[in-house]
DNA sequence: TAATTTAGTTAGCATAGCTAACTATATTTG
DNA sequence: CAAATATAGTTAGCTATGCTAACTAAATTA
């Protein structure tokens, strides 16, 4: 299916969605300083936290990025004792990565900051904007679960 | 106003709204290696093209970043062609720092990438939800533009 | 004119991405 | 079953991107 084809109307759309997510982004990162971690780290343990235990060949993946960029990302964090490692008894080639206490706490601090930033923006919607979002949001979401 | 005193329903929606906003533009970014150009570099190049010509501490300003940064970023744009530098007759110690022809062309065709990657996406919508989705887009965009 | 402020660079550090080449363990196959 | 192959992760070494501290040069202020 050539790109090329789609109508202008959803290349306008596709681009201004783009943009918007781009400036978002930008806005809620600047709150990470707080956490003390890099990009990489916070996203990597993000997706030990909401998707349990993983490998660390499944963790590249997750974030595509290639192995030994990730094992430098995990060394990292299990330096600063926000992951735990074991080795999977079944294959001792595996690594069992998970978020420790420490680490899910972290995580959820500079989450919480984030959210809390965008939510306090949000609050200058009115109400039937406000709501029309959260519902086209839910679109969005049904729609990139079935992505890559 | 304090953030805590969101009440759960906007943090409902702004945590949705992040969490849509990094799985898309993680997608997204897959486009970029085409370019050929790192992230730090595409992302100044685009304040350059869609801005118009700027000193090096505005750009450091509009990309969030300190201006050692922004010096290396501009070293290494320049190096690719693809922007211009000139000094200020007006104050020997600024840059006029501007996209050349080649910059414009490079971005565009990056842009073109990730939109179209995104369009094609959206038209797995139904005409309804993606009409919706581009009237939401709008409300985001205007507030945004009131944002920093 | 001298002091201060402003714009940008240089040096040096950490993080984050890559490929190529390696080690160690599993699996497949002759 | 032993040898070949495949798989999981690490190490080495490169580039890019972020920072702070300390510097140069130019403009402004006192």
């Amino acid at each position: 299916m050539p790109v090329s084809s789609s109508n202008p109307e959803i290349l306008e759309i596709a681009d201004r969605l783009h943009s918007a997510a781009i400036h978002l982004l930008r806005r809620v990162r600047r709150q990470d300083t707080a956490t003390g971690e890099g990009p990489a780290r916070l996203s990597a343990l993000s997706v030990l936290v909401f998707g349990g235990p993983k490998t660390l060949g499944e963790l590249a993946a997750a974030e595509q990025v290639k192995p030994p960029t990730m094992s430098r990302i995990v060394a990292g964090l299990a330096r600063s004792r926000l992951i735990e490692i074991t080795s999977d008894p079944q294959d001792a080639r595996r690594m069992r990565i998970r978020a420790t206490r420490k680490g899910r706490r972290l995580l959820q601090k500079g989450r919480e900051l984030r959210i809390a930033d965008l939510a306090s923006q949000l609050e200058a919607l009115p109400p039937e904007e406000l709501a029309k979002l959260g519902e086209t949001v839910e679109i969005l979401q049904r729609l990139m679960a079935g992505w890559h």
